[in-house]
DNA sequence: ATCGAATATTTCGATGTCGAAAGATTATGT
DNA sequence: ACATAATCTTTCGACATCGAAATATTCGAT
């Protein structure tokens, strides 16, 4: 017995199969053959893999009960670490998103009770946002479900490809001055 | 003379430098070791990517005068050939919106004589959306700037990192369903 | 000490999207 | 033919975001 059968999930996308983008460039190929397109192979496609994977990553967490804004939130107050909590300011760095945002997204998770909010007593400019206990549960929680299922959706791709994926990932977006603060 | 002085739009991005997702998965790393978060340096990096990229790209365009969902329209219209026409419904398939933001956005470029709307006489529930001359025009006068922007933002990687991660891209979307329709 | 600049958050109005339901038209099965 | 299902678009209400302005607090220079 040498032949292997192959798992269905590790089903084979070759280069003669096509995306939606293929067909998106070959249009622009046929109409505009003067025009270099080629930056929208990568622009588009990881325009609609944000799409459909925020899709699915949304379902799975609504499972749990939780919209992606909330786990953002509450995800960012727990990986922190202890004490579990973070000025507005540094939430809105962390999460990409502007205070006004912020300021709405607080007020419904302290609704929720997931999140306390207080003034900062050393800088009364400030607040602190941090994780009830409740919050804590919640992400400790939802964070396993969530992970995993991200795995899923990555499954079309083996290790090795995963990792040269971060690769070329981290080169772009360090060339476009997405660093790491400090 | 043996040493090349390198263009500074060269700069070297090695593992060694962290960009702001490294620091992400160092904080789960420490908080959660018992996790295997590594999904997230892809799905991390494919969202900062998709917001970086289009905050640029919209930057470029509205010195055009175009919002971004104009010119995914118009681009949409124009892509598809003479004579530059589409019903709704294709439309939607084509840019990932759902219907009822596809009418508000085919309202707001009829008012700006970018687009016309009639009715499709060989079956009166669908709604023909044709490019004007002007929306002709523009769309064919905005996308050489277009994409020689796109081209700019994707530097950080050359033309042979820039295909390996076309292919990677194009395998996951593949692997999730993201097939060109027939 | 005080005035003006800088920082941090909230409020407000404008935009744009989504999903469900309504409305209009065409396809299907008997 | 006719009722019913399916298709396509629009309307409507709910949400979530953004940017600019408003508010409150602290910092800095004199």
């Amino acid at each position: 017995m040498f032949v292997l059968t192959r798992p269905s999930s590790a089903r084979r996308y070759d280069r003669r199969m096509n995306d939606a983008v293929d067909l998106f460039l070959a249009q622009w190929a046929r109409e505009r053959p003067d025009l270099d397109v080629s930056p929208m192979a990568i622009i588009g496609r990881t325009g609609r893999l944000q799409q459909i994977l925020g899709r699915r990553i949304g379902d799975l967490l609504a499972e749990e009960g939780l919209e992606r804004w909330e786990f953002d939130v509450l995800a960012t107050l727990r990986r922190a670490g202890a004490p579990y909590r973070l000025t507005g300011r540094d939430l809105v760095r962390m999460t990409m998103v502007g205070s006004s945002a912020m300021t709405n997204r607080v007020d419904r998770l302290v609704k929720r009770d997931l999140v306390h909010r207080e003034v900062d007593p050393d800088n009364r400019r400030r607040v602190l946002v941090g994780l009830t206990d409740e919050g804590l549960a919640t992400v400790d929680r939802v964070v396993e479900g969530h992970v995993a299922g991200e795995a899923v959706l990555l499954e079309g791709l083996d290790p090795d490809e995963q990792e040269r994926l971060v690769g070329l990932l981290r080169k772009l977006l360090l060339s476009l001055g997405d660093g790491a603060p400090e």
